[in-house]
DNA sequence: GTCTATATAACGATAGAC
DNA sequence: GTCTATCGTTATATAGAC
């Protein structure tokens, strides 16, 4: 049935939200049949269980950006619009989603093997193209000799850190909610700079 | 007593870790006092809930790192030898507790405003020394004009991600706990370069 | 499929003896 | 100050009527 279907999609929209934003011990099953605007046994009825839910939740949390994050480093585009593209796809990754990146990493060192796992299976890899990329870059002496690792790491991490330490961000800095939007807004164009620098001979 | 004060160390520390690992939601209380290898009762004896036993810790931890961090950024140090420092004493922390930064970023978005009142009551701030030292960098032409607040975030940021990202990144780059520390080694040394690099014009 | 009612277990917290 | 026993609540999960 057609119902059936919209349930399931209506429950898991709940569970996205709810288990997002308070994590796997912090949401509350009632909660989440609250959001979803349904009755509490039609999780158990759905899912079966809290863990199964979960774990749908945050297995197609992970299938959401992950691929995303891939294609863009695989596209086939120079080193500076791909950063700059890079960076995009995170800030509007987070416009949508904003408790994304915690969630995903509280929850992968809660249970780190049964992440990893995962992963694997899904087998999502850094795309050899961009590591060729990076190797090319050096080897035509246009960036200094990084580690490809390093590179990925960094790139991300500066794309993710503001994201998940926001109210370290507007306390420290004396932001209110629209000054930390235009905070990142004005990152969003300085951050690819700063990047490409980092690694320009 | 002096058996009093020891006991409530215990504590502490049990639920410091405990707390640091799981989380306020995911911690129990029961988990903590087996830590301790105390009877659960004398947790509310001495803290009288959980609530507040985390909020101790809680503060506690903030207060643990927060102040030695500043304490770089203010110190009367060339910004080479500061930038390094700066992440020597990142890593040196995370050596000794590991789950220190992920802890911190899930708790205060648990309760941002609860945490921004607490920052802000400890008198916690960017030292306006070291923000005038990046001013006279750039200056003096040494360094590109980037916004202090962004170059902060950026080192911060660069510094925390791969440690709260360690499962992601074993994973993708294929590491076991060996070759994530050899990695975190090689980075300690690279980081300071790709740091300085990024605001060298 | 959807609801109400309830089983069952776990958790935070307290009472009371020592 | 420390223990055992237990209260009261809340959470996940299920049974059973419709």
């Amino acid at each position: 049935m057609s119902e059936e279907i919209e349930t399931e999609q209506q429950i898991l929209e709940a569970a996205k939200q709810i288990f997002q934003e308070r994590g796997f011990a912090g949401a509350r099953m009632q909660e989440i049949a609250d959001e979803a605007d349904i009755n509490k046994s039609m999780l158990h009825y759905y899912f079966r269980s809290k863990d199964k839910l979960f774990q749908k939740v945050f297995q197609d949390s992970i299938r959401q950006f992950f691929p995303e994050i891939l294609k863009v480093l695989h596209a086939d585009l120079a080193l500076t619009p791909k950063i700059e593209k890079l960076v995009e796809t995170y800030y509007e990754m987070f416009r949508k989603h904003p408790h994304l990146p915690r969630f995903v990493i509280h929850e992968m060192n809660q249970h780190p093997d049964r992440f990893k796992e995962f992963v694997k299976n899904m087998g999502f890899e850094i795309p050899e193209t961009f590591v060729k990329q990076i190797r090319q870059e050096i080897e035509s002496d246009s960036m200094l000799n990084i580690d490809p690792r390093e590179f990925i790491i960094n790139t991300i991490g500066l794309c993710v850190f503001p994201l998940i330490a926001r109210p370290m961000i507007e306390t420290v800095f004396k932001m209110n909610n629209e000054q930390y939007q235009q905070f990142l807004e004005q990152r969003k164009k300085e951050l690819p700079k700063f990047i490409l620098n980092a690694v320009k001979k």
